[in-house]
DNA sequence: TAGCTTTTTGAAGGGGAATTCAAATACTCA
DNA sequence: TGAGTATTTGAATTCCCCTTCAAAAAGCTA
């Protein structure tokens, strides 16, 4: 390991590129958030996660509630985006709607994503920045919700109960609570369990048995 | 105001006994959680709402995260309490249904008892107590909506298309995640809309119109 | 290689909040 | 009423973290 030095102590970390750093420090941010909660992370906690000092995180970024909004926001594209791609690569409704019912659930207590999106809910209360963010990332998966409904029942997959902007809503507001139930360690309500929960509401829904 | 005094100025707080401080010290820290948040609240906050200063709530409470902590406690058996009693007004298994929902819902964006239910999500993943205290809380108003759907469909009331607990538990779900949305002021779900949206998922599975 | 710029360090200082504690105050009970 | 005890105050102290900044280090360019 630390296969480049020959010395036994390194003097500094490694110098990079102004953009190159701040991405870095995006992610550390991220992490120190995760670690140790948006309202008590310390310039110190990014500074140890990016392997840098104080200073030097100051240095890219003077205001450090700067720095954790973009780190939020970041995490938050993040996971829509991952939510995205794994749609984009199905064009059943039915393998669509199981698959993003499993991608908004967090893979167990530890779920990076998750935690990080839970951190801000907690905070979206007193924070406006906050909660306008969460508000436009349940906005856009609702719609996503929407356009699979939309196209199942189009092409009579599925045999809706009611409107589909109701169903969507609905869906991820499942998604969402569960996955704070999840996080929080619910000893009988796992990914597992979460999914089938919410499979359960889908199916009624849909009048489809949601097989894949 | 301030009727039993004739001085001008009161030179120290009322003295009372350790366990009425304690009491009071609670109510107090559950204010003060509210006011600046769980991780941003501090020992001045608190003496501010009991009245007194950092030094006397020292004295009652040497570490101040155990007062939040039964703060936070308090603050939830609160709200559990005040649904079972709402509850208890009715008997027929329909308007005690629908006013359950909306008793689970925050009044707005403001309201206190779900603001503070917020603040112990977003720190239940990283702590521990908070998970657990949450997770009780969920239990238990799992056990409330299973009941009523217990209740209604040995009345013949309500058709259940899926076993109770899973509707209960989407049920609670439901509530958690439209607080947060609430509380984060969606400029297009506030409690009515909350209400409905919940009320049309509990529509479907009881095949019961809900119309009190 | 020398000089210039950018990035990083580390120490010093400044501020705010927790903590400590002696003194003051209020209550209890003999 | 007076002694003793419990509670509260307020100021001094300590602790912790952010902020600043001069100097060092690393990279860049000619």
């Amino acid at each position: 390991m630390f296969s480049q030095l020959s010395e036994a102590k390194a003097k500094m970390a490694q110098r990079k590129s102004r953009s190159d750093r701040r991405v870095d420090l995006i992610e550390a941010a991220r992490r120190a958030i995760i670690r140790h909660g948006i309202d008590r992370v310390q310039l110190s906690h990014v500074a140890e996660e990016a392997g840098l000092t104080s200073g030097a995180v100051l240095y890219h970024y003077p205001d450090l509630s700067e720095l954790l909004v973009e780190a939020q926001h970041a995490g938050m594209e993040r996971f829509y985006e991952q939510r995205l791609r794994q749609i984009a690569a199905f064009t059943d409704p039915v393998a669509k709607l199981v698959l993003t019912i499993r991608s908004g659930l967090p893979t167990g207590p530890l779920d990076p994503e998750v935690r990080l999106l839970n951190e801000m809910g907690g905070a979206a209360g007193r924070n406006r920045v906050y909660g306008v963010l969460l508000t436009s990332l349940y906005d856009r998966q609702v719609s996503m919700y929407q356009s699979i409904l939309d196209t199942g029942a189009a092409l009579g997959v599925f045999t809706l109960t009611t409107d589909p902007l109701t169903i969507s809503r609905n869906l991820v507001a499942l998604e969402d609570a569960y996955g704070y139930r999840i996080t929080a360690r619910h000893p009988l309500i796992g990914p597992d369990e979460a999914a089938e929960l919410i499979l359960s509401y889908a199916r009624t829904v849909t009048g489809n048995d949601l097989i894949h």
